[in-house]
DNA sequence: GACAAATGCAATTGCAAAAGTTACGATAAA
DNA sequence: TTTATCGTAACTTTTGCAATTGCATTTGTC
């Protein structure tokens, strides 16, 4: 896979299972599906269960269930349940001898840091359930 | 450094250079300042300079100038002459079997580039200069 | 013309993060 | 008890990017 994968994976199962919700589906089913294998999908699906978006059921007749109605998820419960940050930069580095340097950093930081509000508000528009609006499996 | 590098060190660099347009600066004067190194300086720049943001001077007394005024321009110019795609997702994989599939991932993808859209839009909002309002170096 | 300062560019190396793989234990249904 | 599944740890492979190196080119100064 390539950018943004986890996003994509996470974006891809949700919105499939949002299609038929009460089906469990495996760790495997899903790995074929996206073309991974099934413990990436756990890694990244832990995540979400963590976020109490989803699921998981052990043994026999197992696997991965929505949590909640596809209407209540959002893309930017998602993207934070991913601890994503595309466009926040981490804490200016406190070895920038200038001071000038520093306030300028911290400055940047602050318009990156809003931007990214912005679009995790944004994110929280869209809704999982809404990619399944036309075509229901 | 790690995720953003490369936008982080444009901007610090276009901002710190906003504060002093007149004076030219070398690529390893700059890498210095930015803890990196002047390979990786001009490679970057490289990118700002093709698209029209900064110049170039070879040879005894050269470097890097502003292209423009840092009042025109904007976070976007910065973010597109990069060519970042933080959030838009490639194009959807043709080797998707399922039809379903294959429709549900191009309304993802939709989504996603929309958001993208709005993203830059955002960006668009504030300039270069913005971040050098207070202190003059 | 000689030399130094600078960009331009390509090839290589090095490194860290992410993906992929394998293995094994825990758990629950049949 | 057997089978199917998650949970997780350890390891290997891949990949993206920075760093390094080397050399050519351009330009200003002596």
């Amino acid at each position: 896979m390539k950018r943004n994968s986890r996003l994509s994976l996470a974006l891809h199962t949700l919105s499939h299972m949002a299609g038929d919700p009460n089906r469990a589906r495996t760790s495997s089913a899903i790995a074929d599906h996206a073309g991974t294998n099934p413990v990436v999908v756990r890694r990244v699906l832990g995540k979400l269960r963590e976020a109490g978006l989803l699921t998981s059921e052990k043994g026999h007749a197992g696997g991965w269930r929505l949590a909640k109605a596809p209407t209540s998820i959002t893309l930017a419960d998602v993207y934070t349940a991913l601890s994503e940050q595309l466009v926040a930069s981490k804490d200016a580095d406190p070895k920038s001898s200038c001071s000038v340097e520093h306030a300028l950093q911290k400055r940047v930081a602050a318009v990156l840091n809003e931007i990214e509000h912005d679009l995790i508000h944004k994110l929280s528009k869209t809704h999982i359930s809404d990619f399944v609006r036309t075509a229901e499996t």
